[in-house]
RNA sequence: CGCAGGACGGUGU
């Protein structure tokens, strides 16, 4: 069987990394695209060690990593903690005189996030030359995976300030924050954020927002939240 | 003209 890039292309993310090898073997020859979309797949599905091996089996055939190659495989070491691939990549990517996006800016972020280390993923963060929603929820998430939820809403409050609208994950680490500070002022805040965004009626709000209110010991927001009132004020 | 890459809460396991 021989499938082509296209196909290959289009449907990686449905593919488990078993599929996604067999597809990836049946092709007659390969490219950075099939390549990427194959360390994607592994990526995707949290293998990670596989990722990277492919990465490396990529480089000696010789075949230059991309944006989306660099992107998968920064995936990679996020989702195995593994800090000393982390900074091998990235450097790698400095080293590759490619420019980097949006995508790489947040992608670098969650990495250092999900290794632990807060101090790089602020450094990458703080020198973005632009961001969007996800470089700032993948910060702040960040902050709150590592349970920094002084990190995490000092962070808020600076998009606040910025007047950018958060967006539901953000909001939700946003949430978790206040309840482990048991910042019910700032809970209410927040909460408003979510009125006024719309997105009330998202079941996973509905759990947050009581587990943050419980923590705060507010069992009157509770039941609110419970019977889905607005604020009234 | 399509086409591969980024952040995800609570609870339980």
């Amino acid at each position: 069987v021989n499938v082509g890039n296209t196909l290959l292309a289009m449907y990686t993310k449905c593919w488990s990394p078993r599929e996604g090898l067999f597809i990836f073997n049946n092709i007659s020859s390969h490219s950075v695209v099939t390549w990427s979309a194959l360390i994607a797949c592994f990526a995707d599905h949290n293998y990670g060690l596989q990722a990277l091996e492919h990465f490396e089996r990529m480089q000696s055939q010789g075949i230059t990593p991309n944006l989306f190659t660099f992107s998968s495989v920064m995936k990679a070491c996020g989702s195995l903690g593994n800090l000393n691939y982390s900074y091998h990549i990235h450097d790698l990517f400095v080293r590759s005189s490619l420019m980097p996006d949006l995508v790489i800016g947040s992608t670098l972020v969650d990495m250092y996030s999900k290794c632990g280390n807060m101090k790089d993923a602020r450094q990458v963060f703080d020198a973005l030359e632009s961001r969007d929603l996800v470089s700032w929820g993948a910060l702040i998430s960040g902050y709150s995976m590592q349970e920094d939820a002084v990190g995490a809403l000092e962070l808020f409050e600076k998009m606040e300030q910025q007047d950018i609208k958060p967006n539901r994950v953000i909001l939700l680490s946003a949430i978790k924050a206040c309840g482990s500070l048991k910042a019910v002022r700032k809970g209410k805040v927040v909460h408003n954020h979510v009125i006024e965004s719309g997105l009330e009626s998202d079941l996973a709000f509905g759990s947050s927002l009581t587990d943050m209110y419980a923590k705060c010991g507010s069992l009157g927001e509770v039941c609110k939240v419970f019977k889905g009132l607005q604020n009234p004020d």
